[in-house]
DNA sequence: CACAATTCAGTTGTGCGCAACCTAATGGTC
DNA sequence: GACCATTAGGTTGCGCACAACTGAATTGTG
């Protein structure tokens, strides 16, 4: 009616709000969505600045290695490092003693957006409203189950394991 | 040079935040690997058993508020509704009072996966091993950050927002 | 009633994310 | 050298996810 009260759209407490997994699924998303608006400014996604930070830190690697970093195949990594070698931040190279390999470096300009992003973090950390307490103690937990749960993925699409007893009837 | 000591001039915000943000987005695509294969017997994705969930405890509702619940704006739900329409899982239909309303309501079929896919939650619970305890305080913790979180995005993209001065140029 | 603003769903375009597949290059074996 | 399995990256296809836009329906106001 008046003003800009809530218009009885209030988060209503639903079923799917009790869902760890959806609890993870909607979080995630809404971090993507701060990095988008604060990666904006220079056109760039958040798995592009993941891309950043690896290359930032550990200098020049293969493809393959920054997709075992990232936990990414060659299905994304492979067009989505083509956008950043057009946009000028890096180069795909082939290496001269293997032929398959290449290698992701940056460019001087890709590293000079490591001054010109530096400030992403906190202005992301600022949304995040975390303590660093809390914040390790969330990011244990997370790595924990990235583990629990990619070893599972692993282990229930390759039938070699031994884990895990032939249990029939479940 | 990875596993810094202490980094005794460190800023208020480092690292640590970036590692928060990659171990969600991690152990969400995780969680989504999960329940790809889990689901693939019926060739249903993570985001279509969500659409489940929310219509298996809450019925029929209009697209708008199964976007509420989930998150997820109509260009997601629009094309992901029609396949499960298409699948024969659901049915959209005009409402009748309001002709921009498009009423979502599972079908008898629909209905009946809820037993056939009732074994799920136990199944992706079990690649997860976190115990009761945890799993409540860890999604405790995303929910708090998923708000704060949109929170932040919503006030800064919404000059009508009138929490706190608005930064002038920033 | 006229008409502007709002709401709701749909469409288009871009970028992940991944399965499935392809090709080329490499290494091991004979 | 001929053969074969493996490895690295690329391509295709599909389904999200979301910004931006469209268009129809509804509501609020005079």
């Amino acid at each position: 009616m008046t003003t800009s009260t809530a218009p009885a759209a209030a988060p209503q407490h639903s079923v799917i709000d009790e869902l760890v997994c959806f609890a993870l699924y909607n979080a995630s998303h809404a971090i993507t969505q701060t990095y988008r608006s604060v990666l904006a400014p220079w056109g760039l996604t958040y798995p592009q600045y993941l891309v950043f930070v690896v290359l930032w830190n550990e200098g020049a690697m293969p493809l393959g290695d920054l997709g075992r970093r990232l936990e990414l195949d060659s299905g994304t990594l492979s067009p989505l490092t083509r956008r950043m070698e057009q946009a000028g931040y890096l180069e795909r190279l082939r290496a001269s003693d293997d032929a398959r390999v290449v290698t992701i470096a940056l460019t001087a300009e890709g590293e000079r957006m490591r001054e010109e992003l530096a400030a992403v973090p906190a202005c992301v950390a600022g949304a995040m409203k975390l303590d660093q307490s809390t914040a390790m103690q969330l990011r244990g937990m997370l790595h924990q189950l990235a583990d629990d749960t990619r070893a599972f993925d692993a282990a229930s699409s390759d039938p070699t394991e031994t884990t895990g007893a032939p249990d029939a009837g479940r």
